[in-house]
RNA sequence: GGCCCCGUAGCAGAAUCUGGCAUAUGCACUGCACUAAGGAUGCAGGGUUUGCGGGUUCGAAUCCCGCCGGGGCUACCA
């Protein structure tokens, strides 16, 4: 029976049958734990990214599992989310009804592909015995002050009809349906994620993640090192105190405390609460109407440099603490409130966007900075280098020094110090939408916010409820549900009726995979802290700061409350690239250039759409999808299958290694040649190279079958290690084939093929003779042969002369194992 | 605007980390064998001033500088 789809069928069905892929923590072996980020289970039929990813990372774990590693390979769905509740508004059908139906459909789907799962750890996020853990764990943020709720602007989807994250808001837009968001302020939960921001950023150099990666997440923490200063305020013609009586200090933040002496103005956010604060009551209006026109206006409006500056002033003053001068608090939406105080000190002579501000509103501008003593550089001169000007005692400072003394100064007067200041914010967690994990607290008018007690958990998800979104929380509207009775004082109370963003769900599944069934704890520590972290993470670029960054966090936040005892999830991490459609564009179905799968699959077979997946492609890169390049590896399997047919009868693979014939040594050669190749290159996930030292094996041992003197036990053994080698790739093919040759059940119970490394040392070999750097000939040489011996050989070659062209020789350089080069004038 | 990555036969893609015979492997192409023919299969073959310019070096696809082209991240971040 030559390959298809029935020999898939026959071997997954003997797999299951004997247990093959059963994972047993305690076996013999390193534990090496092997997770492609789970994914959503959509209606369709696994697609082109699921092949790619999982049937890859399938590969390496099996590569890894013969080379006697204890693999732990599981996988999940997760299954909380808006397309099944988009979908269920479409069409009616519950979501939780679809979202277990595209489980059932995924999980057939996923065994055919024939992949090592040991089906006994998956888990779905949308269980109760999942998200029950959710919720504990948010009590447990709760208790330690990592879990609050604050009123605060907030980016709202319209369409989605829920609050976002900022991480899910990209250019302004919804990260998931690319509509515009806006600012609404909305009292809401927060995972305080800051706190972990310099640790966060601290431990990624040592991990083994792709550099891009390291970098965005670097970027997205934006750590920036200032000073935080501040100004006493002056409105209506005194100073503004606290309701403690204390006078209110305006901080700001600045990187640029050298400039300190130049601030001519102050500039609020407009749509922080400062602002309504510092307003007097003569300007109040001109505010208002500021604010409101403010918040009209898009972020991707307000982000663009090139928009003309707007303000408006605010009737007070800020007092500058070290020369006393009073200068203007304005409001413009050039400040953000959400980034450092909100609040900014304008030096328009040098910084661009306080000049151009200063210039329209016509303020003051000041020069405090000078590239050399005496210069007049045009303003806004906002180069990081000079000396201090028109600064009264810090004249003449270099900037950095200047920094160092203003700071100071203004520490002693309590006004300023040392501030290292990020971009990260809090994440936002509460969603206004149903098909997620209800948020575990109760807001009981008498006592305030009351976590559900533990031994209520979980609270369900009810089914019956009104889910088209209209702005506010469907559960809101459910009574049974959001009707409760407080657990501290037994009064009527109400639940919180928001539900979790599904992040919180894949930010610790990794753990909850090595201990998934149990019902008394989020896991047990024991068993987390030998199975992980992940040893080798594989999924898509685009969790870059989202997925990535969250699972860190939890992770660090699950070390402090003794959870785990590791610091990072996912010790390495792999990127896989994209499949484009045949015509180099990205495959989508309005284009009609998308590749079905179960086409090809059927007509081929699973192995064979494997093996092309890993051959036709960089992995980290992806590519144009390639028919040919299918054709090929059909054809690849099919002489394979032939070769396997012409060794069958051959009784023994064990051959006399004292007789080689210089054939029988260049077989050897190329067979360990392309073990060492084919491990390496499967190893760092380089699967096309790995394929392609796999064909060239074979087209060796086509021509070592066409000598007459071929021996054919070595012969044979040379096949089955080539087998064996494209096992992980095709994996049914290989079993059949294993079987074929008569030997004994599983392939993959067989050790990694080793190579030799003497078979790889040539007695002779051949080197290039380059003169100044141009190749000329080629000679013979003894393989251990040093530089003397190497000349001797070169200069008695007939061909050197007229290489040579009568020039001298100057120099002869020998490169072991590589090429001679002569210098020659 | 700032930071980062990439550019190798007609195509996909190795070699770049660690400078050393430029292109492994496959597709496409050409020829031969098999065939009544076509297809399938097998065998053989051609093809590159490594985006451009400069530098370092005995030697550069590889390291350094500038430019051109493509992509990514980030962005009134104070």
């Amino acid at each position: 029976m030559s390959y298809s789809v029935d020999i898939d069928r026959k071997w997954q069905k003997k797999w299951e049958e004997t247990k093959l892929y059963k994972f047993n923590p305690d076996a013999e072996g390193k534990k090496l734990y092997c997770l492609e980020m789970f994914s959503y289970p959509s209606g369709a039929n696994l697609h082109l990214g699921h092949w790619y990813n999982y049937s890859l990372t399938d590969s390496w774990s099996r590569m890894k599992r013969m080379q006697g590693y204890n693999v732990f390979h599981p996988m999940g769905f997760d299954s909380f989310g808006l397309p099944a509740e988009n979908y269920a508004i479409k069409t009616g059908i519950h979501p939780k009804d679809s979202t277990l139906n595209n489980i059932a459909t995924m999980e057939k789907q996923l065994r055919e592909m024939g992949a090592t799962y040991d089906w006994d750890y998956e888990l779905a996020t949308c269980m109760p015995e999942y998200y029950k853990w959710n919720q504990w764990f948010f009590i447990q943020l709760y208790n330690r002050g990592l879990a609050y709720r604050k009123n605060a602007p907030v980016n709202w989807c319209p369409k989605c009809q829920t609050v976002l994250a900022n991480e899910q808001v990209v250019n302004g837009e919804c990260e998931r349906c690319g509509t515009e968001v806006v600012h609404k302020h909305m009292t809401q939960w927060f995972f305080k994620i800051t706190d972990y921001a310099q640790e966060l950023l601290d431990c990624l150099p040592q991990l083994d993640w792709p550099e891009k990666t390291k970098k965005i997440q670097t970027n997205w923490i934006g750590r920036s090192e200032g000073s935080q200063v501040a100004f006493y305020v002056e409105k209506d013609g005194k100073q503004l105190m606290n309701d403690d009586g204390t006078p209110v200090k305006l901080e700001v933040f600045t990187t640029r405390a050298d400039t300190f002496m130049g601030v001519t103005y102050v500039v609020v956010a407009p749509e922080s609460e400062l602002c309504e604060k510092l307003t007097t009551a003569e300007c109040k209006e001109a505010v208002d109407a500021y604010r409101a026109a403010t918040s009209k206006v898009t972020d991707i409006d307000r982000m663009s440099t090139t928009r003309e500056k707007t303000g408006v002033f605010t009737g007070s003053y800020a007092i500058h603490p070290l020369n006393g001068r009073k200068v203007p608090i304005w409001s413009a939406d050039y400040v953000i409130a959400a980034y450092g105080t909100g609040v900014v000190m304008a030096v328009p002579s040098h910084d661009e966007r306080d000049f151009e501000f200063a210039t329209k509103f016509g303020l003051d501008i000041i020069r405090v900075v000078a590239s050399e003593p005496g210069a007049e550089d045009e303003l806004p001169y906002c180069e990081k280098k000079g000396v201090l000007v028109n600064s009264g005692e810090f004249d003449g400072l270099e900037m950095h020094d200047a920094i160092d003394a203003i700071v100071a100064k203004l520490n002693s007067m309590g006004m300023g110090e040392k501030k290292i200041n990020y971009r990260l914010r809090d994440w936002l967690i509460s969603r206004q939408r149903y098909w997620g994990t209800p948020i575990p607290m109760i807001h009981c008018p008498s006592c305030g916010v009351v976590p559900v007690p533990e031994k209520d958990l979980p609270v369900v998800l009810p089914y019956d409820v009104e889910f088209t979104p209209d702005g506010e929380s469907p559960l809101a509207k459910c009574e049974s549900f959001i009707n409760c009775k407080c657990p501290k004082c037994g009064g009527d109370a109400k639940r919180d009726p928001d539900t979790m963003d599904t992040f919180v769900d894949s930010s610790w599944y990794q753990f909850r995979y090595a201990d998934p069934k149990n019902s008394d704890a989020i896991f047990d520590s024991s068993v987390v802290n030998r199975m992980c972290p992940v040893d080798k993470y594989v999924g898509g670029a685009e969790h870059a700061a989202m997925h990535l960054l969250y699972a860190r966090f939890f992770t660090k936040a699950m070390r402090d409350m003794g959870l785990v005892d590791f610091d990072e999830p996912f010790q390495s991490l792999v990127h896989q690239g994209v499949i484009l459609g045949p015509d180099g564009q990205k495959m989508s179905k309005s284009r009609g250039n998308t590749v079905a799968p179960d086409d090809y699959i059927s007509k081929y077979g699973s192995d064979v759409f494997r093996t092309y997946l890993a051959f036709g492609f960089a992995y980290i890169d992806g590519g144009p999808w390639s028919d040919g390049g299918l054709q090929s590896i059909v054809k690849f399997i099919g002489r394979v299958e032939k070769t396997v047919a012409d060794v069958k009868d051959i009784a023994s693979s064990s051959y006399d290694a004292s007789s080689l014939t210089s054939d029988d040594k260049d077989l050897l050669y190329a067979l360990n040649y392309a073990i060492k190749s084919a491990t390496a290159d499967i190893d760092r996930f380089q699967f096309n190279t790995s394929v392609a030292r796999m064909m060239e094996l074979l087209n060796a041992i086509g021509k070592y079958q066409q000598l007459p003197a071929a021996k054919p036990e070595l012969l044979r053994y040379t096949v089955e290690k080539l087998v064996l080698l494209l096992s992980p790739f095709a994996p049914h093919f290989t079993e059949e084939q294993w079987e074929i040759l008569g030997n004994e059940y599983s392939i993959f119970n067989q050790k990694w093929p080793e190579y030799d490394e003497s078979a790889l040392v040539k007695d002779t070999i051949e080197i290039a003779v380059q003169i100044n750097g141009k190749v000329q000939f080629k000679v013979d040489i003894p393989t251990e042969a040093d530089q003397a011996a190497v000349e001797e050989i070169v200069k008695a070659d007939s061909r050197l002369d007229g290489a040579l062209a009568g020039r001298n020789i100057v120099k002869f350089i020998y490169v072991k194992g590589r090429l001679a080069n002569i210098v020659a004038k």
